[in-house]
RNA sequence: UGUCCGAUGGUGUAAUGGUAGCACAAAGCCCUUUGGAGGCUUUGGUCUAGGUUCGAAUCCUAGUCGGACAGCCA
């Protein structure tokens, strides 16, 4: 049973209730089925830690991973492999129950030949267009199809002809025989096995004809034993074909059907023909482009698999068809990068500082402390000398009420190390400042006899001769608007063209330079942020922001 | 248009006929060698109209608004 300490949700108590009305023994058996024709995106991580979470909440209770490859013209061996990475990575697992829908062709084509049988299907030589004519429109009843009368001799004939390949694609259907006059459009004899002359990811070209998912779905998760069958609301209308298949053939079991609201994510799309277009268009850089909602684009920004479940269970589940905050998101993500990601300095925009009264020559180390939420993290040491790098948002010539950081006649402490007072600022011919001049007070060093005097502001900094350069990416919403889909005209005029800023001369302290390919860290007072896998060289990390930190002072800077 | 589904603060959710609560966001304060983190406080909600009931967010009826469906896609 259940532990009622677990958050639940209205799926939960329908599983809770079966679990104790002894239906299937007891069992809790789900299912994860993606179509392996795209990239999973955090939509799909709802789904995942749905199906694996209820499982995985019983005694015994398992998840499969089912790829539905019942269409082999848009499926693709890649999609299968980069699923499963995606599933793995997110911290979930399948126990060995990894199956294809394919794996059940012959069976899926016994029981069409069953339901024949039962004079329950028909060959129909009705085009697609006649097809859709005859199905009418839902108010209005369709018109059987001229074929529906066909002998179940002739029938059994003409779809083991179907498989034979001796007919061309489009030329006949097999059809379940129902209700022409059904309100719902998916009662009124659907298609269930088309003519398809393409060869499949996995059993090539043994098949002429491929079963439609109506048929196929159902028919899985009765042959796999599966208990219960989560899907997304738009399926809500074929629920009573899937019962009513099930209810005219001999299956082992009787999976319930359940379905729930899918996540919409405020600033970006989620559709996979949408995303498809972003990455054909050129917009991103791919699949996994860091901007991109997909769980490839996710890890590569940075994202923590657990940040995605707690974000995840956040959200909860319900039957409204909203639309989630990517705020919430942003928060799981700080929330679980706070506790494990190491501090670091780093200076995006660097401006030149110089302590005219510090020692020419002389450098010494500061201690550095790696993560004040994790002291068993420990410390570092990082070199300080008489020029550094500051952040440019850091000093103001003319500073407006409440800048607490550096500005003439200003003191701020240099993190980790000294009280600086700016004493004076050289520009260039423009009027631009170019270098900050401070003197410093020995006495103030963190840990020395003057380290407590208080002043304002603290502020990071770099040792300009020890820092490194690299490059570093700004990650923004891809979108201006909370949904781009809900607008008048293209859904593209939304795009944000500022969701990707690439600042090429950042300074990095030394600490920095092993950091390996996935490493997180925070860039203090500034983001979190990852080695980006791809573009990153041995002693030349590239990083990419997950996300900022909150900025209370860019807030209230903001409504001035 | 017909059927089905849904509606609780700005957003996401909880309350399963008995005190409308939580998280995010927003605002304010405290603390701070990250304007980070943390702590405290505040603002703000049951779509509408009827009905049942001692009592309704919850049950019933009608309406309003939103979504899904009319592929030989899944």
């Amino acid at each position: 049973m259940r532990n009622t300490d677990l958050p639940s949700d209205f799926i939960r108590e329908i599983v809770d209730e079966d679990v104790k009305a002894g239906k299937n023994e007891g069992k809790v058996v789900t299912r994860f089925p993606p179509e392996p024709n795209g990239y999973l995106h955090i939509g799909h991580a709802k789904s995942i830690c749905l199906n694996f979470g209820v499982a995985s909440e019983y005694q015994g209770g398992i998840c499969h991973l089912r790829f539905d490859d019942t269409n082999p013209c848009a499926e693709e061996e890649r999609y299968v492999e980069s699923i499963r990475e995606d599933v793995k990575w997110l911290g979930f697992d399948w126990q060995g129950n990894l199956f294809f829908a394919s794996d059940y062709f012959d069976k899926l084509y016994e029981f069409a030949v069953e339901l024949i049988k039962k004079g329950k299907a028909f060959v129909c030589d009705l085009s697609s267009d006649q097809i859709r004519e005859y199905r009418g429109s839902p108010p209005a009843p369709g018109r059987e199809s001229p074929y529906r009368d066909r002998s179940i001799e002739e029938n059994l004939a003409l779809f083991e002809r179907m498989r034979r390949g001796e007919f061309d694609e489009g030329e006949r259907v097999l059809r379940a025989k129902i209700d022409m006059a059904s309100s719902n459009i998916h009662m009124r004899d659907p298609v269930i096995y088309r003519i398809l002359k393409v060869s499949h990811h996995r059993t090539a070209d043994k098949w002429k004809v491929y079963p439609m998912y109506d048929f196929a779905h159902c028919l899985s998760d009765a042959v796999e034993g599966i208990t219960h069958s989560i899907c997304t609301l738009e399926f809500e209308v074929h629920r009573p074909l899937y019962e009513w298949i099930l209810a005219q053939l001999d299956v082992p079991c009787h999976p319930r059907q359940i379905e729930f609201a899918r996540l919409n994510l405020s600033y970006t799309v989620m559709s996979k023909r949408k995303l498809l277009e972003l990455v054909n268009g050129g917009v991103v850089a791919g699949w996994d482009d860091p901007r991109m909602p997909t769980l490839a684009g996710m890890r590569r920004r940075g994202f923590t698999p657990a940040s995605i479940r707690n974000f995840c269970s956040r959200i909860g589940v319900t039957k409204y068809d909203g639309m989630t905050d990517v705020a919430l998101l942003e928060h799981s993500a700080r929330e679980d990068l706070n506790k494990s990601a190491e501090r670091r300095m780093a200076v995006l925009n660097p401006l030149r500082l110089v302590i005219t009264n510090y020692p020419e020559d002389a450098t010494e180390e500061v201690e550095a402390v790696n993560n004040p939420e994790a002291p068993e993290a420990g410390t570092r040491r990082v070199p300080f000398s008489r020029v550094l790098y500051i952040e440019q948002d850091d000093f103001m010539e003319e500073p407006p009420k409440k800048f607490h950081r550096l500005y003439p006649g200003n003191e701020v402490r240099l993190k980790y190390a000294y009280i600086v007072k700016c004493t004076d600022v050289v520009k260039d011919e423009s009027g631009r400042v170019i270098e900050v001049r401070c003197t410093y007070d020995p006495e103030t060093r963190s840990g020395g006899a003057g380290a407590a005097r208080k002043v304002k502001g603290t502020i990071h900094w770099v040792s300009a001769a020890h820092a490194f350069d690299t490059q570093v990416r700004l990650y923004d919403r891809l979108f201006t608007v909370e949904d781009p889909t809900d607008t008048e005209g293209d859904w593209k005029e939304f795009l944000n063209p500022e969701s990707l800023e690439v600042l090429e001369t950042c300074k990095l302290e030394p600490a920095l330079s092993g950091a390996a390919a996935g490493e997180r860290v925070q860039f203090e007072r500034v983001g979190y942020f990852c080695v980006d896998a791809v573009d990153s060289s041995p002693g030349r990390p590239v990083f990419n922001r997950i996300v900022s930190l909150k900025d209370r002072w860019a807030k209230l800077a903001g409504k001035r």
